[in-house]
DNA sequence: ACATAATGTAATTTATATGTTACATAATTC
DNA sequence: GAATTATGTAACATATAAATTACATTATGT
């Protein structure tokens, strides 16, 4: 469950408590976005992306994983 | 919590319990997220747009509600 | 070295997403 | 108008997101 989460906080300058309040949430939970740990709901995703400026496909996009063609790295 | 799944869904021509099944959830939870009775989680999103071949902007993106002034509508 | 701020993480609790089962309605199709 | 298909919803059970509390580590500053 990777994510953009850290990289955007930084752009806008913020804290994880500090977005933690801006958000509504607590500090340790925005850290567990951010590592990865686990799979916050979409209303909590659109939260932090207002916070940080951004849109879901910036913040939180990740190409499926299974499938084996993409068009960035290998070839 | 409006979302576009609905129509996402009929593009590629799929029904609730086709979805449901290439997803793996159940029937029901897709009705719901389609009615905008709730929150699904970031995961879900994910498989969901991986499904109708769309991203989480397309099928979720929603601009915040509460506040007032954004750059396309109103000037 | 000692504060202090920022972050990682674990245990326990609470709220809620999702599954399961079930029934209802609307639209097709016979 | 009786099947069948697609969908909406409700009640209850289960899994897990998120809060809470707490403690550890890693900067950064003095």
């Amino acid at each position: 469950m990777k994510n953009n989460l850290k990289i955007a906080r930084f752009q806008v300058n913020l804290t994880q408590q500090q977005l933690a309040e801006e958000v509504g949430i607590t500090r340790q939970t925005i850290s567990l976005i951010e590592k990865g740990k686990y799979n916050p709901t979409l209303k909590l995703c659109l939260s932090i992306c207002y916070a940080v400026n951004k849109t879901l496909d910036e913040v939180f996009w990740v190409e499926r994983e299974g499938s084996e063609n993409e068009d960035d790295a290998a070839n």
